[in-house]
DNA sequence: TTAGGTGCAAAACCTTTGCCATCCC
DNA sequence: GGGATGGCAAAGGTTTTGCACCTAA
């Protein structure tokens, strides 16, 4: 699966480490917004090279929910997620099961399947009460 | 659900006809190019303002998988998709259950859960075979 | 040394919007 | 008639790419 040579630069290692570091799924613009202040300098093209990078490696799940950019997850277990429609906002979200999956729908579809998503959309509670 | 008055223009009603018409999954272009022989001027516009429509409405279902554009499912039940990495391809797949999930994950969660969506990532045998 | 990585700026893309003419109810 | 729609073109935002300069290994 991992099949590119790669350096750890100081870059890839701080986005990683970052990811890992949070639990608010965030996108692209936030990780190098965060990191700008670490990295001088940063290049937001840098940001998108190397998340781009990670997934491949399987270090991260990139979740398109609605909103206009991509949210991305470091990877620890096979997880799901919730969006909240009003604010945009992605949460985990543990479902059973979901193990078998890939095999049941690779045997169902024929499919070579590496994986799967599963995302629930929502208001949440706090949106819900704002009404917003 | 349904909230907004609406008018069955023509190309609202072709679009939802060739939508249900077709079990690809196509993307806003692909609608436009396809419709742009019976309705000839068609604004690539018009098409997103009714699939807008036509998703608030319940009618059909957006898939943003990998690739860069969205494709669109017109609803019968709920069901799963699979996206070949390779071609970008859309499928249906029927999974068991899925049924109860957004209760389960709105009791779960705390959300109000309208919705969910399962996709698989993989390879199709086509793809694998002509290994591109 | 050298292939991969980074920054910067420009490009590419998909999707949305403003405006005004048009059409449905 | 009046408000929802459509067409057109321009804007908006996110993600990708080209290129020259670095840098980890």
């Amino acid at each position: 699966m991992e099949k590119q040579p790669h350096r750890n630069t100081k870059q890839r290692t701080a986005l990683l480490e970052l990811l890992r570091s949070t639990k608010s799924h965030p996108t692209a613009a936030w990780l190098h917004e965060r990191l700008a202040g670490e990295i001088p300098g940063l290049s937001l093209a840098t940001v998108y090279r190397n998340l781009s990078v990670l997934a491949m490696q399987g270090n991260l799940q990139i979740i398109r929910s609605r909103g206009d950019a991509e949210h991305f997850d470091a990877i620890a277990s096979s997880h799901g997620h919730i969006v909240c429609e009003a604010c945009d906002r992605v949460r985990d979200l543990d479902l059973p099961d979901g193990e078998n999956w890939d095999r049941e729908a690779a045997k169902a579809s024929g499919y070579e399947v590496s994986s799967h998503q599963l995302i629930f959309f929502g208001i949440c509670p706090a949106c819900r009460k704002g009404s917003r």
